[in-house]
DNA sequence: TGTACATCAGTGAACGCGCGTTCACTGATGTAC
DNA sequence: TGTACATCAGTGAACGCGCGTTCACTGATGTAC
């Protein structure tokens, strides 16, 4: 049976919709527009269908993060491809897909970061943060001709991210006023990477 | 009157009480744990009587945004006073002091930032927004002894408060396991200020 | 100084609403023989 | 191939709850004369 099949009673597919329809409804309505009610009746099911595949609410946000830091690993990987050989491009593109992926998805984006349960991240949503990272790490020890673990090389790509992830929430956020007073964003991607970087 | 005088009937006080007690559970519980009820209840009044002194819940919320706006400001201009005269200490304080307030009170923060009303952010926030980054922008055109106005210094502007956002939010997001992996704060500080603005 | 009165800033009860979650149920599916 | 049955993934009705907001009200305050 294909992924896609609704039979009318068993649905088959129905996780992944209900995390889809979750990350539709953060995008049009915010943070706070999220239910699961309103999640049920997007997907197409009474409210009570996802206690069959989530424990609680918190469990379903969980559940979107982590597939939105999976794809955010994606984009990530995938904008490598299309790049040349050179370090120095290959590393502002891993910037430029992490700022996309926010203003593409500031919704997920958010609850990825900022929308956590209380009293800490859980251990797999950080392992997936992590993976998303290295993607970042593996570039700059490529850059700087050292180990992955080398202390410089996270100290650096550490910068780095920090920039990117700040730039995108300023972005998202709005927080600038859309007027000429906001720099270029390749012009600060690219000055950023390289001064991080050390190149003259 | 003193302002702090409750007379039992009239409060005398009560619109700054709201928002503190706002305050006051945005840390405790989070951006979901906020009711205009709850609020009532800490403030010890009905909760009608918000709706005296505000229009509607969002009211208060851009209230709560805009207040701690002008406390961040203040923090950075604190942090000067208690400075030396050297330039590049000067604006290593106002990262400290900006990412010392995310840390203190990240509720806050956040409503700050992310937060916002859908569609666009009040003039007024945005104009409070731009005195704070005002602060960085005088202490940046003193260091490279050019004008306020001038195309690098609000680059370079940005550029250090973008880091400096983002180095919050991961912060008090927890985004990184608080292991041995994430560089030492003051470190990174100095580093992105220096590669910045060129300091060899 | 005393009084009448307009205004202000509260009360408290009530409203309708959508929410998260549970429950007993039922139809569809896969499997053992 | 046919049948019995356990399991799975849905239904739909119901629950209690806290929410945002409104309403007619009332007590306190400030002011005009």
């Amino acid at each position: 049976m294909s992924v896609e099949t609704k039979t009318g009673y068993h649905h088959g597919n129905l996780r992944a919709q209900l995390v889809e329809a979750v990350r539709v409804l953060l995008e049009q309505k915010g943070p706070e527009g999220f239910s699961v009610s309103e999640a049920s009746r997007l997907a197409g099911v009474s409210t009570a269908a996802p206690y069959k595949h989530f424990k609680d609410k918190p469990d379903i946000m969980r559940a979107v993060a982590m597939e939105g830091m999976c794809r955010l690993r994606s984009a990530m990987l995938e904008s490598l491809e299309r790049q040349s050989h050179r370090s120095l491009d290959r590393i502002i593109a891993i910037g430029r897909a992490y700022i996309g992926f926010a203003r593409k998805e500031p919704g997920v984006f958010r609850m990825m970061f900022g929308q956590q349960d209380r009293d800490g991240v859980e251990a797999d949503m950080q392992a997936a943060g992590e993976a998303a990272f290295d993607v970042l790490i593996s570039e700059v020890a490529t850059y700087m001709n050292r180990e992955l673990d080398d202390l410089d090389v996270r100290r650096n790509a550490y910068l780095l991210w920090t920039f990117v992830h700040g730039h995108a929430f300023l972005e998202i956020d709005q927080t600038m006023a859309p007027d000429g007073h906001k720099p270029d964003e390749t012009y600060l991607l690219e000055t950023i990477t390289r001064r991080v970087l050390l190149v003259s």
